[in-house]
DNA sequence: CGGTAACCGAGACGGTACGTCCCGTCTTAGT
DNA sequence: ACTAAGACGGGACGTACCGTCTCGGTTACCG
């Protein structure tokens, strides 16, 4: 969300460069603000006061808090890739979502969920949402898929998305929209009724 | 939401009754404001002024404005439950679920969208959430796949709850976190494989 | 400046009456502020902070800065009548004019020259100066310059207003626009040229 | 007030030379500026935008806004001298307050107002109006006093000064301190006055 | 003829104050 | 007791300019 850092930039730049001091003293606050009192601590002011910058740079890069917010999880988010080895893919599945759930059951996660819940009336914050949190991790979700498929444990032809959202879906519905809690017992069956429908031989 | 009007209240009430015609405009008021300018728009002070009502009046029922704005919606929402026959519970659930999402696009989506997204970081509104909306559509839509069950096309002993969150999961996950579009092709898979794996027979 | 507190108000008043509290608090900050660093010290952000008062209350009632200054100025000003006796008229005035460059040059002083400069950019503030300030001060040295006539000092038929313009314009004319410092003899010369030139007898 | 050019200047100066073309271009922007939306649209900033010119070069050689437009003014105003033959000097004079009066009610007036306005809150504004508006413009009327004075129709050994203040005075004070409209008859009777006063034989 | 000093544009930076919006509380008078 | 009206202290917003500070690039003079 931050200015395009694209390749152009560097031929025909003129004038001061950005400070990437400032950047990070701002990423750094808004992580305190974040883990001290939610997203709603997050302030432009707060914000800007504890990173010991001008509201003016503030805004100069992110057009609201909620733009703060996300580039500060992204780029300091520990990205939750479950790495122990398992006996199936199916497991490993299973391992994938508890570490999801405990994610969203942290202080990041808290952030998190602002940020979905902010999005519901911030179109441009749902883009850079799905840019910098959404695809990123379907995209390493879906390899592990697209290797349970490989090794038979998924249907060939299977839509990964599909299946996917068939074993995500069911945790952030509950933890977003109806807030019942999500057990490991309550994955467990989600992952298993997944592949008895989209199970390879 | 609106405060407790219990038992005790008629008894030892002394003096004037709470105004009927006030809570009207109000709900009316927000009602325009939200398909105005959605959630955002629906601001204590905006409704109090539109329904010409003294804000005092306002906080003396409803706490925040999110509690009005989830009164107007729960109060005034169309029920969305498909009553089309269908020749089987598969295909009611299909035709259920793509109400929703019809529903969902709607300008009364919107507001419930909003309502979702505000009580990611609002506890209180959560709760009034989870009784005021969730409850009661999980009830209904339990008993159809209660009646899902006795028809055999649930397996008995399905947990129902899991059976629900793995048709409307992916529905809403898809809708509010991560914001790709739902056809009605998705829904019919997503419901196809729930039948797959939780079928009767 | 502040809200016309006319007559009708009291028949058909309601909601919470205006704080007078408030206004004195913000009247003594101001003047303060202005003794402690000149006009360009009157901020409304300072103001409201000394007084311990919203900036929203200074905004309902003042406009701006120079407003509340003005205000202040006006409300709290020692009215600069030299109520000497002397033997003569044309004496009085002498002491009358001295007095008031003894006022512009102090404190206070700096205040009305600061809003003398700001109104020249302001019509709402020449306005508001015009009422509070000068028509006040000029109705006052009018009745001197009457009881000058009936003594028979200045002839009568003289246009008082042409005759006090011709010693306080010079006055003003050194300290505001020429920046000439304005000695006692000065005074004594011009105050005698106008003698001579609308002179009875 | 741009910076002293003076004499040492040529014999020791290296790199660049200061760009005439960018002080034209500075200089043309204010006067737009100021026709357009008074003295206070005269910013650094806004000047800077329309001159095509970074803040530095204006930083470089004004202080601040009103120094430039103080240079502005000063650089292009047209010199009001009015040069009519007139039968008396008296009526020469009248003349020339009637051109005054009819400047400072012009758009480049309201500029020198807006300076007069802000020169009583910062003296280096004020001594560089001095020195560039007000003495040679007093050069300009005290040759015309002397001539007054050689005809006889002032008396000799009046203090130059003095008659002037007496008759610019008055002008200045009703079009800046109190408000007053200035009409030519009231122009007419003041010279009259000081006439009356100062006049020779 | 190559340094170097002072200029120039651009524009990011820390900062102050602005004027506005909305919050939630309060005081009053009217019904 | 409840209502409409609306003033109050307060927090945050997003903007306008301020004056300073790098940047890269451009002349002129001077050795």
């Amino acid at each position: 969300m931050p200015v395009e850092d694209g390749a152009p930039a560097a031929a025909l730049r003129r004038g001061r460069p950005r400070s990437t001091e400032a950047r990070d003293k701002i990423l750094a606050a808004t992580e305190e603000l974040l883990s001290e009192g939610g997203f709603q601590a997050v302030t432009m002011e707060a914000v800007a006061a504890r990173a010991g910058v001008a509201k003016t740079t503030l805004y100069r890069w992110w057009p609201n808090r909620a733009a703060v917010a996300l580039d500060c999880v992204s780029a300091r988010m520990t990205p939750i890739v479950d790495t122990s080895k398992a006996a199936s893919y199916r497991e490993r599945f299973q391992r994938q979502l508890k570490a999801t759930i405990r994610l969203l059951n942290s202080a990041q996660g808290h952030a998190i969920l602002a940020l979905i819940g902010a999005k519901q009336t911030d179109p441009a914050l749902a883009e850079a949402y799905s840019e910098q949190i959404a695809r990123p991790r379907r995209a390493q979700t879906r390899m592990l898929a697209q290797q349970a498929i490989m090794a038979g444990e998924i249907a060939e032809g299977t839509d990964l998305d599909l299946f996917l959202d068939a074993i995500y879906g069911p945790l952030y519905y509950r933890k977003v929209v109806s807030g019942e809690p999500v057990t490991d017992a309550f994955i467990d069956r989600i992952v298993d009724a997944a592949f008895t429908a989209f199970g390879g031989r």
